[in-house]
DNA sequence: CCCAATTTGTTCGTATGTATC
DNA sequence: AGATACATACGAACAAATTGG
C-alpha cells in the first residue's frame, strides 16, 4: 500500500513533480509519522540543488494531496500530515465531478453498503454506543410541528446515520458510507431538489431506526441488514419520485418523453 | 456536486491556495470542459495581481489534484483536465495509507460490491461483451503445466474481473470495484505474500466464471449474485489462511499469541 | 509590549527550455 | 532554420508570521 507512486512511465514530469515524488518516497522509506518535520526549505534547496521556487512548488504539490502542512516562524517548517477524510473526500469528489453520477448510481452502492454496515455492527456495540443512538432518536420522537422542528429532525436523522458509520471498525466502510452520503447531498442541492423534508420518509424513518437499534442490541445481524435494506430502498424510491417530478417541471409543456 | 470546495472556515489559506480555489470556482462557473485553455500565466498574473511564483504554485496545486495540465510552447498553456481514474486512485490511496486497512476490511466491501456488480450486469450485456468474457476464460480452460502458464492464467483471471467492472454503467461502482482490487494487491505485495498462484482458487475459479457467464447471459441476477458471493467468500478464506501462515512464520519460535 | 531570531511566504528580473509555424 | 509564444527555472531581495526573551 503506497501513496500515489502510480505514474505512467512515458509521462515526463516537471522538476517540482520529480522532487515531490522523491520527498514522498523519502518519507515512506524512513517511516516518518504524521507530526514529524521535514528538512527546511533551505536544506532541501541545497540537498536537491534546485532553486527555491522549484522546491516550494514541490511542497505545494504534497500539500495539495494532504500529505504535508507547513507553518511559518521558529519551530515552523514542513510537517508530515495524515490525509484528512475531508481532503480525501474532496479529492475523490473531483474525479466524480466529471463522471456525472446519477441518483441511481449512488443508491446502488448505498443499498448494499448500509445494510452491510448494520449487519456488522449487530451485537458489537457497547451499551454507551447504543444509548447514544437512542439519544439521537429521542430528539425527534414527536411529530414536528413547525418547519424549524422539521429541519432539526432532518439534521438529527442524518446524524444518526453518521454515528452508525462512525462506529464501524472498518475505515474503508466508514469512508465509503460517508462519501456516498456526501455525494448524494451534493447532487440533490446542485439540482435544486433539496434533501426532502419528506414526511413519509420521516415517519417510516423513525420506525426503522427504533427497530434497527433493537436488532443491534439483540445482535441480530440479519434483521439489522434487512431493516436497513428496506429503508434504503424506500429512500431511493422517494428520491427518484422527487427527481422525476422536478425534471418534468423543467420540460417544455407538451413535450414527449 | 462540486470539486473540493470543502474547507474549514477558520483555516487560513496561503495565497496560492486561495488563487487555486478561485480558479477552480471560475472554471466551474463558466462550465469549462476538459481540453479548454485557461488564461496564460501572464494573464493570470495581471488578473489576480500577484507575482509569477504565486500563480505558478496555484497551478501546481490544481495539477496535483489532476484538474489541469500545462504544456509549454506556442499553443501551450494550462488546460482543464478530466481527473483520471489513476490519479483518483492514487490520491485516495494516500488517505488509506494512514488508515492501516486489513485484508478483512477490504473483503468486507468486496463481498457486497462484486455480487451487486454481477447482479446488475445479468441480462444487460450484449453478445459481444459476453463473447469477450468467454474469450478470456478460454485462455485458461486447461490446467497450467508450467509456472509461466500459471502466471498467465492469474493475469487472465484478474482481467476477467476488470472486464466485468468495465461493463458496469455505474461509474461509482466501477471505480470502487477497481479501487478495492488495487488496494488488496498493494497490501498483499507490501506484506510479502504475493497474490496467490493458489491452485484451489484457480480450479474453483474457472468453474465459477463459467457458471457466472451462463447466469449473465440468461439474465438470472440472483444466480449471478450468489455465484460471485460464494467466490468472494472463498477467496477471502484462502487469503486469510495465507495471511495467518505468513504472519506466524515471522513470529519468534515459541512465542505465545 | 516590543524586539530579535527563525522559518515560510511573496516579489521581480532574467534566462532557459520547448513546441509551433 | 529561425522567429514566436508559451511554460519552466533560477537567484536575490523583501515581507509576513510565529516564537521566545
Amino acid at each position: 500500500m503506497s501513496p500515489a507512486t502510480t505514474r505512467s512511465i512515458t509521462e515526463r514530469l516537471s522538476r517540482p513533480q520529480q522532487v515531490a515524488e522523491k520527498i514522498k518516497a523519502w518519507v515512506m522509506e524512513n517511516g516518518w509519522e504524521p507530526g514529524e518535520r521535514l528538512p527546511s526549505e533551505s536544506e532541501l534547496i541545497t540537498r536537491f540543488g534546485m532553486a527555491k521556487g522549484t522546491i516550494r512548488e514541490a511542497i505545494r504539490i504534497l500539500e495539495a494531496q494532504g500529505l504535508v502542512r507547513s507553518r511559518t516562524g521558529p519551530g515552523g517548517g514542513v510537517f508530515v500530515h495524515q490525509v484528512s477524510e475531508e481532503r480525501a473526500t474532496a479529492l475523490l469528489g473531483n474525479y466524480f465531478y466529471f463522471q456525472h453520477l446519477t441518483i441511481d448510481d449512488i443508491y446502488q452502492i448505498r443499498e448494499v453498503l448500509e445494510p452491510e454496515l448494520a449487519a456488522s455492527l449487530a451485537g458489537n456495540l457497547s451499551e454507551d454506543e447504543i444509548a447514544a443512538l437512542e439519544d439521537v432518536i429521542a430528539r425527534y420522537s414527536e411529530p414536528a410541528q413547525t418547519t424549524e422542528e422539521e429541519r432539526e429532525q432532518h439534521v438529527a436523522s442524518l446524524k444518526f446515520h453518521a454515528m452508525l458509520a462512525e462506529m464501524s471498525g472498518n475505515p474503508l466502510l466508514r469512508f465509503l458510507i460517508r462519501f456516498t452520503a456526501n455525494m448524494l447531498a451534493d447532487i440533490t442541492v446542485s439540482r435544486g431538489f433539496y434533501a426532502p423534508p419528506n414526511r413519509e420518509l420521516f415517519e417510516t424513518g423513525l420506525d426503522y431506526q427504533l427497530r434497527l437499534v433493537a436488532a443491534l442490541r439483540g445482535g441480530d445481524a440479519e434483521a439489522a441488514r434487512t431493516i436497513l435494506a428496506n429503508h434504503m430502498r424506500n429512500a431511493h424510491r422517494l428520491m427518484r419520485l422527487q427527481e422525476t417530478v422536478l425534471t418534468q417541471r423543467f420540460l417544455p409543456e407538451g413535450s414527449i418523453i
